[in-house]
DNA sequence: GTATGTGAATCTCTTCACAGCA
DNA sequence: TGCTGTGAAGAGATTCACATAC
């Protein structure tokens, strides 16, 4: 599935390939294909029942199930993100929160104790397989390492460096300012 | 440049296109390619002077000069953007910031007050060709829109919703609950 | 010798176009 | 009739491989 994420509106019993595709910016073809790499959910003439595409989606990215995520570093992007609800949408939820401040250690932030970043290995009780990671470059790497061998699978990375993983874990760069970065490039005369 | 965006080692007073290719994993020749699609910059046998290549590169994004921005919606995730300095070494700086909320007007967040959103034309003054969107789905397009009509030419956009721009007005929009929603699918066995 | 710059070959992704089915 | 599902065609991106330059 090389096409984009599915946002689909609500409210109609089904949805055609060329309704998302615009929608979308796409083409038809590329929707259907896409979908059809995972089954054949669709019914000719009528189109996808979107309750049942939007469960199959789910299924396929494995957001059809609650997933429980620990965050690492309680700095003010930390915090706007344990503040943020767009994550329960897809299933998250932000069960414990680290750092190594001791200023902000036992503080709570949005119902959540801050916890002593050396005393990581208490998450592993609650089997979380998912790491947000709002550290500084510096920290990084010995963060990620640390949250790997206490079990988990998957991190969000929103310093801005490169961190490695053993084979297995995947890790999901975000950087902000890389991001806003690409901006300049398309406005005219600057 | 389908190629991705380099992370210069420093120190070094050349680097070679497969230097670059290990360090980003991807193919030398693909460097070389993406790289010669904007000049020769390089030299044969050599390589590339890494800090010319960094000036090249500077110049073809458009960040090699001070870009001032703004931001709307200073919740959590607006005051981290503001708090961030990440920002700098791209020449970004964040020169106002609005919210509709009474209570936030007038206040002092990272040393910038804090605007009312119905005087968004205030910034018209600075010539700001860029702004930072943190609004929620529902006052995002009224917002951008206004951004626009204000003189603003790129947005980066947190909010979890498309937003409709003239042509010639660039949108990047980074939607962090989709991010993370793409992690559970690379776990096994969840 | 070493590494760039680039045509040619290859591979991948996207779109076309239509058979097949509701 | 209308829309899916999918081979075939087309477009685009990546890699190969080597002449060229330092």
């Amino acid at each position: 599935m090389r096409g984009a994420t599915l946002l689909l509106e609500e409210g109609k019993e089904n949805v055609s390939s060329s309704e998302l595709a615009k929608f979308l910016g796409l083409n038809s073809a590329k929707i259907r294909k896409d979908i059809s790499y995972f089954g054949k959910f669709g019914t000719r003439g009528v189109g996808y029942n979107t309750l049942k595409l939007i469960k199959q989606i789910s299924k396929i990215l494995k957001i059809d199930k609650q997933h429980k995520a620990v965050l690492v570093g309680v700095g003010n992007l930390g915090k706007a993100i344990m503040a943020y609800t767009g994550f329960a949408v897809y299933g998250f939820s932000i069960e414990a929160a680290f750092d190594s401040d001791t200023k902000k250690i036992g503080t709570k932030v949005n119902g959540i104790v801050v916890e002593d970043i050396t005393k990581l290995e208490s998450m592993r009780s609650e089997k979380i397989q998912m790491a947000i990671l709002t550290v500084n470059c510096e920290q990084a790497q010995q963060v990620a390492d640390s949250l790997v061998s206490n079990g988990v699978k998957g991190i969000l990375n929103f310093s801005p460096c490169q961190i490695e993983v053993p084979r297995g874990v995947k890790v999901i760069s975000i950087d902000i300012a890389l991001d806003m970065a690409r901006l300049p490039y398309y406005i005219p005369k600057i």
